[in-house]
Formats: C-alpha cells, structure tokens, sequence
DNA sequence: GTGCCATGTGAAA
DNA sequence: TTCACCTGGCACC
C-alpha cells in the first residue's frame, strides 16, 4: 500500500533492522543479481526515503534504490527468515534480520551523486524535515493544470498517491478540475500544512485515516479512514450527495460535487451557481 | 476458489 | 500510448 508515509515506515524498519551491519545480499529471482552483487557483503548504514522511493545506503557510496510501485512488497522479519517463496528480486540478511523485495518498478544501485540527481527532480516531502514547500508552490501557481492533476505530479509534492489526492481535495472542498492558477498561497499552505499531519498520523498508524470524528457516527471499530476514495455511488459523510468519479492522470479520481465546489479562494463556502468540476 | 482491481512508475513500442 | 511488474485484498460464486 504504498503512498509516502509507507515508504517512511518501511525506511525506518530496515535501519532498525540492519543499520551498522553487514549484510549478504541476493537475488533468489535471477533478475537483480548484478546489482546483489555490488551489495553483498557491505555496511548498511542507514535507510531513507523521499517521496515514495527508498534508499538504503552502503558503505563505499553504493545506495540501493527501489520505488515499490503498485503492487511491490519489501518484507523484513527476523533472521534466519524462511526459504524466500516466489519471486524474491532481492534478499538482505544479516544475522538479525533477512528482508525480502518483491515486484518493485524499479530496483537498482545508485552512486550518492545519482541519487542527487533523482532527488533534485522530486518536489518536497511533506514527511521530511527538509521538505521546502516553496518548491511545490512555485509550479502550482502559474500553472493552468487541475488541482487533481498537479496533486499527483511528484515534483509538485512528494509521496502523495491517489488516496491522498482524492481526500486532502475533500477536506478542503476543492473542486478538482480548478486550476492551480486559481489557488492563493493562503490556500496552498492550509494543504500543505494539513498534508504534513495527515501523513505524520499516517505513519504512525500504518494507515491512511483523514475522516475527522464529528463527520460519522460509527465506533471505533468500524469507523470509515476515507471520505471519498473508492466510494463511487455511496453518500457522502457530510452532505449524503453520491461520490463520484472519473479518470485524471489515468488513475481514478473520486470526489463529492456537492461538497467540493471551491475554486481556490481562501474563504470557505461561498455558493456558487455553477459547481462545475469539468 | 476465482477473478478483478489497485495506494505507481519506467520501459517498450 | 500501452505494457510490465506478478502482490494482495476483496467481492462474488
């Protein structure tokens, strides 16, 4: 389930299991035995990630990117781990832990000076303490692009995915086909600003959950985590119009026509004839 | 048990 | 523009 805030999580979990080791690295599936074996046998010192890639860094400046996709998996648990089951593009294992990566997009090994240069065309993190959302406004201003469309452009922001997208739009009512032209910079900080907690809370609970309290009435147990988000044709939380959806950037965008009328303005709820979301 | 869809991107065509 | 990745959850039978 890979947006940003499980790529933080799982940075966070290989440097506690093999930051200060050295560890084997494999490639059981055949396919990255080259890259295995510019690995094997080095430090890991530390894990990262920006945005949705991840970095673990070696020892003699070899760092290991992977980018999860849509469906990859990067499984850790402790050693010695099972005999590795399917199509395990790589294995590493120390004597604390073995981790298993499966079906990434990308899987290779970079110099620090190429992960430099992936780094400079990625937008600011909203999980990193060194995330400049300046850099994300400067594109979004001039730009005649949708909100839905720059929302889900990485050198905009980085680490948001489609479930983001789709509920930071909601919980500021913004008509997704407004442009970014449209948006102040008041406006643009309160996504910012609300982005940064969500996915901050998102970390911490291994989920994605933007649905504030007030907005249902179930208990905890069954409480809904998403507004909107693949919730095409069932009412709406907080107005009980049917969400609805179609196809931006070639992913599916869901969102409440009733709610969401905002073109950018900084105030809230002021009516509108029109409501268009085109 | 089966089949479809999906939180995404890079490469091939 | 389309396909590859080949996992995992869930609706449906």
């Amino acid at each position: 389930m890979p947006e940003g805030h499980t790529l933080h999580r799982l940075a966070a979990e290989l440097s506690g299991c093999f930051a200060g080791d050295v560890v084997r690295a494999s490639s059981p599936q055949g396919r990255f035995a080259d890259g295995a074996r510019l690995l094997d046998n080095r430090r890991l010192t530390a894990a990262e990630s920006w945005g949705k890639h991840l970095f673990c860094h070696f020892d003699g400046e070899r760092v290991l990117h992977v980018h999860l996709g849509l469906y990859g998996t990067f499984v850790a648990s402790p050693a010695p781990g099972a005999q590795p089951r399917g199509a395990v593009r790589l294995r590493l294992a120390s004597s604390r832990a073995v981790a298993d990566l499966r079906g990434p997009t990308a899987c290779s090994v970079l110099t620090g000076q190429e992960r430099q240069a992936l780094v400079s065309r990625l937008g600011p993190d909203p999980l990193r303490g060194d995330a400049d959302s300046a850099r994300g406004w400067q594109i979004v201003r001039s730009s005649r692009r949708s909100l839905a469309s720059l929302l889900m452009d990485q050198a905009v922001i980085s680490g948001i995915g489609n479930v983001y997208r789709a509920e930071l739009l909601f919980r500021h009512r913004l008509d997704p086909g407004a442009p970014g032209s449209g948006l102040t910079f008041g406006v643009w900080q309160d996504l910012w600003d609300d982005l940064v907690i969500l996915m901050r809370h998102g970390v911490v609970a291994g989920h994605i959950d933007t649905v504030r309290p007030q907005h249902v009435s179930s208990g905890e147990e069954d409480r809904p985590h998403v507004y909107v988000y693949r919730r095409t044709g069932q009412p709406c939380f907080v107005c009980g119009t049917r969400v609805r959806t179609r196809v931006v950037e070639g992913r599916n965008l869901y969102w409440c026509p009733t709610c969401q009328r905002r073109r950018g303005a900084r105030r809230l709820g002021s009516p509108r004839a029109s409501g268009s979301t085109a």
